[in-house]
DNA sequence: GCCAACGTTGGC
DNA sequence: GCCAACGTTGGC
């Protein structure tokens, strides 16, 4: 199986990348996802090497701001079935579990955080997801071809 | 802060 | 099984 690559989306007031890389063994628990398309892709498709772009969303300027690896793939998100948890979700059924989480490892800050403008402005990325009118799923598929170009300009110096 | 786009829910 | 109402996401 060849690697694969995604794109994830986060907050960054809710949680960083650089969160992530401070983060104990520079690793946490992707959890929280309550959506069945992304559910699918954390579920099914997800392996143990992938390669992860971590987008910054709901912040100016919004950047893809550097790079993490899926270090386990996908396993029913414990916080489902914790009452006290906010993701917790009474109609999941243990023995069937609704939702699902991957590990998450800082893998790298790129030198020039990439901005949604930059993405936007290279003709072969317009067939992007993260760049399509209304387009909101939290996690998403990424081509090797849109990984490497990302990257590229990421690892430029500024 | 606004609101378009989207996904889910529930009445019928 | 349709679809209106509702809640959420996330770019702007």
């Amino acid at each position: 199986m060849p690697q694969q690559f995604w794109l994830f989306k986060s907050e960054p007031d809710v949680f960083s990348l650089r969160d992530l890389q401070t983060s104990p063994k520079k690793t946490t628990c992707w959890d929280g996802v309550r959506n069945y398309q992304a559910r699918n892709l954390l579920r099914d498709k997800m392996r143990i090497g992938d390669g992860v772009l971590y987008y910054h969303s709901r912040i100016e300027p919004m950047t893809v701001a550097g790079t993490a690896t899926i270090v386990h793939a996908g396993y029913p998100d414990p916080s489902q079935f914790n009452a006290k948890h906010k993701y917790f979700d009474a109609d999941s059924p243990p023995d069937a579990p609704r939702w699902y989480a991957v590990d998450l490892r800082y893998a790298s800050t790129f030198a020039t955080p990439v901005t949604r403008d930059a993405l936007r402005q290279v003709p072969t990325l317009e067939d992007m997801m993260l760049l399509r009118r209304g387009s909101r799923l939290s996690v998403q598929p990424v081509t090797a071809s849109q990984w490497r170009t990302i990257c590229a300009l990421g690892n430029k110096r500024p």
